[in-house]
RNA sequence: GGUCCGGUAGCUCAGCUGGAUAGAGCAACAGCCUUCUAAGCUGUGGGUCACAGGUUCGAAUCCUGUCCGGAUCACCA
């Protein structure tokens, strides 16, 4: 905001004439006139009547004696209550805009020399990415680039859990059903492929589960344990415990994670194998979605590196161990539980892993900041992650952040895989484009065909919609996702900000390129509708900040919205190409200009790509 | 039960570092295309900001309590 600086700087100035009071920019309470009243910005006096002692209009009528006297900007001013409304001149706007045009990396922070990362996604390797996997793609890539704009070095990362004893069900249930099925010879996308095994697995299981119940091993161990349990309630919450104890396809997958720990090669090449293929699978989403990553980290490859940790805060006395062998660390103090690092066994946890993971981050590529989007469920787990990385005196460890977000929601409620609501992040996608390319046709009507609009470009309109409708909310809420509503392409959506670019883009095929011409500040006669544009734009280096600042493009989607809907009204009420006076003309254009710029700016930073036609 | 998060129009959401009469979109209804792309614009109706107290000149916003919804409190991830 860097042309209001004078205007401040006179108000400071008239503060400590007045007051001896030495005020900062911070310290002023001010805000964009209200439609209703007279005036461009509004002083809210209120805050400074303690150190004035006088009333807030008589605080509010002297200021704006005093800027009328002063500043040449300050055309006139009306008080209302503690309201000094400021009434700009009418050459300000077109000197804002030329500040606008004149910089050429406008909204962009100042450099900050510090290198962040971003981790996002990281997906299990035995299910394809879902609705709930979108939200968090979407929220980590544009975190990562409102961050970078905002004068960070950023690095996007995520740590893929591909061990465990989930995978091994999918190989096992390949190994014996799958009759050496690829993707190639099924046509089926590697990641689905690999997913369709792991539900084989639980369908497989839940047979032998079933008729292990009629078994008189079934019914002792009902006898011993059920509580006075019906059967069918017992039995549905003995499935893990039948799972460990009783399952032949249980110990087969146990016995599989056990040989792939040992390095047993057949293991480790059929691990391979179907990773890769989930790999293969997961690219051609994460290309469809417009993203990439710089680095990943395999759990396989990191999931050990903890335990040195773990010695090292054993030694220093931060942590401790039980006689059984387990080593914990007691955050009571900080109103946290005990909270186990190492099983009695010695084996890793979760949160081993991940405090070896931050530590092999930072040797890679000494980043002393690090934001994790995760889910809002493991809200806790992060809170003692941070914890106990700050009581190991990282060096990182001041500059954590879980980045929460909550879950999404279907009208019927929760995703259940059990149930089959899950939805499907391609099929989705599928689903967008042709809600899309059917809402192209009706508009254009049936001569469509890729030579008008290419699927290439109908493919960017429809991501725009799945996109925007994600990122505009606030991500600490849950969000209810609607798969047929959600898909608008009218009113507060993606397409609609496109739109308003279209428009502009349409003007300037029209006309050309402008040339430039100095004398912005000599067209006077500048609209609410130009007013408006300006004071968004020069709103949005502020917004850029917000949103790094808080981790919320949510705040760069609804700027992005608020400019594109100002944009529409200008467009409907002022003619641009045939205005006769070559001054407001060229204006016009600038401000266009420079309008599409930060539109497309702000998609950008959302993971949107704008359209030339639509 | 302890802790954390949410509760704003019929629906989906802004606004939350306290500021004027709480905003958008969708849905409903009524207008606007011989003029730069109508995926647009204009208008109408729609609210005890969950509830009750408190702080303040001023509270959707801050504090306390209650209710509702969710998460979490595993030698799971």
């Amino acid at each position: 905001m860097k042309v209001f600086y004078p205007i401040w700087d006179d108000i400071i100035r008239f503060v400590e004439k007045k007051t001896g009071y030495t005020y900062h920019y911070s310290d002023l309470t001010w805000d964009i006139t209200k439609k209703e009243y007279e005036g461009d910005y509004t002083l809210v006096v209120f805050p400074m009547t303690r150190i004035f002692k006088q009333k807030p209009d008589e605080i509010a009528r002297e200021t704006g004696e005093f800027l009328k006297a002063q500043n040449r900007f300050i055309s006139d001013f009306n008080v209302i209550g503690g309201f000094l409304n400021l009434s700009l001149e009418a050459d300000f706007w077109g000197f804002a805009l030329q500040q606008i045009l004149e910089d050429k990396q406008y909204g962009e922070g100042q450099k900050k020399g510090v290198k962040v990362m971003v981790e996002f996604s990281s997906p299990n390797t035995n299910k394809p990415l879902h609705l709930g996997h979108i939200r968090n793609i979407l929220l980590g890539w544009s975190v990562a680039k409102i961050l970078e704009k905002a004068g960070y070095e950023v690095i996007k990362t995520q740590i893929v859990n591909d061990r465990g004893i989930a995978v091994c069900k999918s190989m096992l249930a390949w190994q014996k059903f799958g009759e050496g099925m690829t993707p190639e010879s099924s046509g089926i996308k590697g990641d689905h492929l690999v997913g369709n095994f792991y539900v084989t697995f639980d369908k497989k299981l839940m047979e032998e589960y079933q008729n292990w119940q009629l078994t008189p091993e079934a019914l002792t161990v009902y006898l011993e344990s059920a509580n006075g349990l019906d059967e069918s309630t017992f039995f549905k919450q003995y499935k893990n415990e039948y799972f460990n104890r009783f399952s032949e396809l249980g110990r087969e997958a146990r016995q599989m994670l056990l040989q792939w720990e040992q390095s047993e090669a057949d293991t480790i090449g059929l691990w391979k194998k179907m990773n890769q293929w989930v790999y293969e699978g997961f690219d051609v989403t994460y290309r469809r979605l417009g993203v990439h990553f710089d680095h990943i980290y395999y759990e396989s490859e990191t999931f050990l590196k903890g335990k040195d940790i773990v010695e090292e805060g054993l030694q220093q006395g931060i942590f401790y161990r039980e006689p059984d062998g387990s080593v914990w660390v007691d955050l009571s103090d900080v109103k946290m539980d005990k909270k186990i690092l190492l099983r009695s066994d010695g084996t890793a946890l979760y949160i081993t892993q991940d405090m070896g993971t931050a530590e092999i981050r930072y040797h890679d590529h000494q980043t002393t900041k690090m934001v994790y989007v995760v889910g809002d469920e493991q809200d806790y787990h992060f809170k003692v992650l941070f914890e106990v990385m700050k009581r190991m005196k990282r060096p990182y460890s001041s500059d954590l952040f879980h980045l929460s977000y909550g879950m999404v929601d279907l009208p019927t409620g929760r995703m259940k895989s059990r149930e089959g609501t899950v939805v499907d992040a391609d099929d989705l996608m599928d689903e967008v484009f042709s809600v899309a390319r059917n809402a192209a046709l009706e508009r254009i009507g049936e001569t469509l065909d890729s030579t008008i609009i290419p699927d290439e470009e109908i493919n960017k309109i429809a991501l725009s919609a799945l996109k925007f409708f994600i990122l505009k909310v606030n991500p600490q809420k849950r969000m209810v996702f609607n798969p047929e509503e959600s898909l608008d392409m009218q009113g507060q959506t993606g397409p609609y900000i496109q739109n308003a670019f279209v428009r502009i883009r349409s003007i300037f095929r029209k006309v050309g390129d402008v040339q430039l011409i100095d004398q912005l500040t000599a067209h006077t006669t500048v609209t609410e509708y130009e007013k408006q544009l300006i004071g968004n734009m020069l709103a949005f280096p502020g917004v850029v900040d917000q949103a790094a600042k808080e981790y919320q493009p949510s705040h760069i989607a609804n700027f992005a919205y608020e400019l594109a809907k100002n944009l529409h009204k200008f467009y409907a009420e002022v003619r641009i190409i045939d205005e006769a006076d070559t001054a407001i003309k060229n204006f016009r254009l600038y401000l266009l200009q420079k309008v599409a710029d930060i539109l497309q700016e702000c998609m950008n930073l959302l993971g949107i790509e704008m359209v030339e036609k639509m």
